[in-house]
Parts: C-alpha cells; structure tokens; sequence
DNA sequence: TGAGTTATGGACTTTTCAGTACCGAATGAT
DNA sequence: ATCATTCGGTACTGAAAAGTCCATAACTCA
C-alpha cells in the first residue's frame, strides 16, 4: 500500500542499536543516528515516533539479539553443570574487552545514566536485567556444585553473580585495565570451584 | 587583594557534588549547578574555569569526602577481620539504598557515561577505583580467613570486590528492588563467611 | 492512467546547552 | 579618599540538541 520503506528496517534497528551501545542514549545524537542507520530525519521520525520510542524499540531488538543468547547460553544443556555455563558468559565478557569491544553492555549502560529517569525505559531495562538473573538461577539450579544448597540460597547468589555481570560491564566499558576485569573474572571463577 | 569571595567554597562545593551525584556529569545542567550552588554564573566561571573543570575538583572533592570514609573503613584496625570490614562497607551501600538514596556511587555513574570518554575525567575515575581496590586488598590482608592464600589471590578478589560494589552502586542507580540490593549483598557475606 | 497513500529528504523551528562579555559592586592597598 | 583589582549578576552568543513541516517521490489499487 503507497510507497514502500527503502531501507530494510532490521539493518537500520542494528544501526540504531550499535549507536546507542556505543555512545549511550544521551550521548547518541540524532545525526549519529541516523547516520548509523543510513537513513533522513523524516524516515526516522515517521517510522519510529521519536528519539526515547526508538531506544524503547533498540532495547527489545538487543533483548531478541543479545540477552537471549545469554539466557539460551545459561540453560545450555549442553553444557551439564550450570556453573560452566555462569563461567562460559563471563569468559566472553572478557574475551569482547580482550578484543578491543569497550563498549560494555546497552543495557548496564542505560541502567546508570539519565535515560533511566524515564519510567518506560526504566522498566524495559527493569526487565531485561531480571531476565539475566532468572537465567543465573537456572543455571545454578543446574550446577551439582549447588545442589546441596537451597533454592533460597541459589536465588541470592544469582544476585551476586547479576551484581557481578553489571559491574564488570560498567568497568570494560570505563577502559578499565585488562588486568582487572580477568582478574576479576578469575575470582569468580575461583569462586564457584569452591562451592563443595 | 580586590574584592573577596562572597560564598563559601566548601558550600559550593558540597552543592555541586550533590547535583553531579543525583544527575550525573551530563545530566547535571549549568542552571542545575548553579542553584545547587548558590551561586550565579560569572563566579561560578571566575571561580570553577568550566563545566569540565568544575568536575574535576568535584572529583577530588568526593574523594576527600567519600572515598576517603570507605578506604579508612577497609583498613579499621578496630575491626580486627578485614572481611567484617568488608561486610560493613556493603552493608552501608544497602542501608543507603534502605532509606531511599538512590544515588549510587559519583564514581560509578561517572565511569558508565559518556563523561568517561575524556581523558582527565577517565583518570581521575580510574585513580579512585584503584584507591577502592587497593582498600580492598588491604582488608583482605587482614583477615584471619583468607590468611591461608597467597598475595596474588587476594589481590585477584579484591577486583572481585570492586567489581561487586560497581554493580551495586549501578543496580541501585536504577532503581533496582531493594530485595535484589540486600540479596547481592547477602550472597557477598555467604561468599566470605564461606572461606577458610 | 489517475487517484490515493505513504516515504523521503532537507530546510526550518524551538529550546537548551555551555560559555562570554561587561558593568557595577565590594574590597585592599597607598 | 582614590585607585587597582577582583567578584557578582545578567544579558548575550553560538552551537547543538530534538522535533516539525512540507514539497516531492514512489508506490498500490482501481
């Protein structure tokens, strides 16, 4: 019906989405904007309300493209112990800042600045990141390492490891030292090996 | 010499931390600052040289005022276990986050902004943080319960640490549950109460 | 082919931002 | 008391922000 979008509107969500990953929702302007997605300022605006809708949209888009790899890697059974897979997410982590990737987590990101004011956005980030503990639980459900502990005691510790996830996205995303962010992930490694 | 200063700069100081701690560096408008500080513009430029600036000794400021407090907590020899020391720090950042100071931690939002993207702020940023993990590492050197480790594992759990109050300074920024706060923090003293 | 509809591009508007200019006020030094 | 100097308040500037408008283009459907 009428003229049709001459831009793919996935490649132009993708754009979107590396802009605000890379600058923060503040810190990405509509110019970096529309020039990461390759498109005009009416395109933008007829096919995506405003500037706080479309991260509203980019947040769900790096649900779909990211946080569900975490979820799906997190309930891997391919990998038996849950912990192995709790370990397996934090290895990649370091492996992104050990490849140059500083740009952290769009949704750590979001969480800390300003755009976190916003009720929406608030929420949708609320959400995202209680999907990421969910999925620490069912990991750790799935680890005989935790097996002898309560389910309680499983849900607390999926917050620490949450906790864990955040603050070590803020810290690759401040350029702090390679050092620190292995180390870190080191120590936690240290830690599930020591459960029983 | 000339006219003196009509304010206090301590005053004006304090005012300015507490607009760049509830904003955030971007967040943080001049109008915004200048109210905070009870000040108006031209001394505010005459006294501060800029925004920027400004941030910097806002920086050394909360340093002095807040930093300070949490490393000389982590190296109280008045609570002879570094890891209750430990403890008492995290248990801090949860009764802040108890009586509503949503907050964080300036350091914090500082490092997952767009602010961190300047060379001087990212320093200053980066010198506290090692300030806290130091902290840690004292602590840690003082508890009876990791005595059995070598220097290099307690070293590789103090980033551990800061890692974890990273977290939950950002998780607490967002308004995250106050259950998911206390239930980070609860898994944190199991972690400690677990070793040795 | 023409009518109706939606997309596009870019000029335009409005607001807000950080920072400047400058004049009058308040002081210390002589 | 006067002068030099610094401070304080405000009007101003220029840049950049988000968002709007509208003429034109490109399509579908009848």
């Amino acid at each position: 019906m009428a003229r049709p979008r001459k831009f793919d509107t996935n490649k132009a969500l993708d754009g979107a989405m590396n802009v605000f990953w890379a600058k923060g929702y503040e810190g990405a302007s509509l110019p970096d904007l529309l020039e990461g997605m390759g498109i005009t300022r009416g395109s933008l605006y007829k096919a995506f309300t405003d500037k706080k809708t479309l991260f509203l949209t980019i947040l769900e888009h790096y649900e779909a493209e990211h946080v569900a790899k975490a979820v799906t890697g997190l309930s891997d059974v391919d990998i038996p112990d849950g912990a192995d897979r709790i370990i397996t997410l934090f290895r990649n982590v370091v492996a992104a800042a050990h490849r140059g990737d500083w740009r952290g987590c769009l949704l750590c990101t979001a969480a800390a600045g300003p755009a976190n004011d916003n009720a929406e956005i608030s929420a949708s980030v609320a959400r995202l990141l209680d999907q990421m503990e969910q999925a620490f639980v069912v990991a750790l459900n799935a680890s005989p390492r935790f097996a002898d502990r309560d389910d309680g005691a499983r849900a607390t510790l999926a917050n620490l490891l949450l906790t864990q996830y955040v603050g070590l996205r803020i810290l690759t995303r401040s350029q702090a030292p390679l050092e620190m962010i292995e180390a870190s992930v080191q120590a936690l490694e240290s830690m599930l090996d020591a459960a029983q």
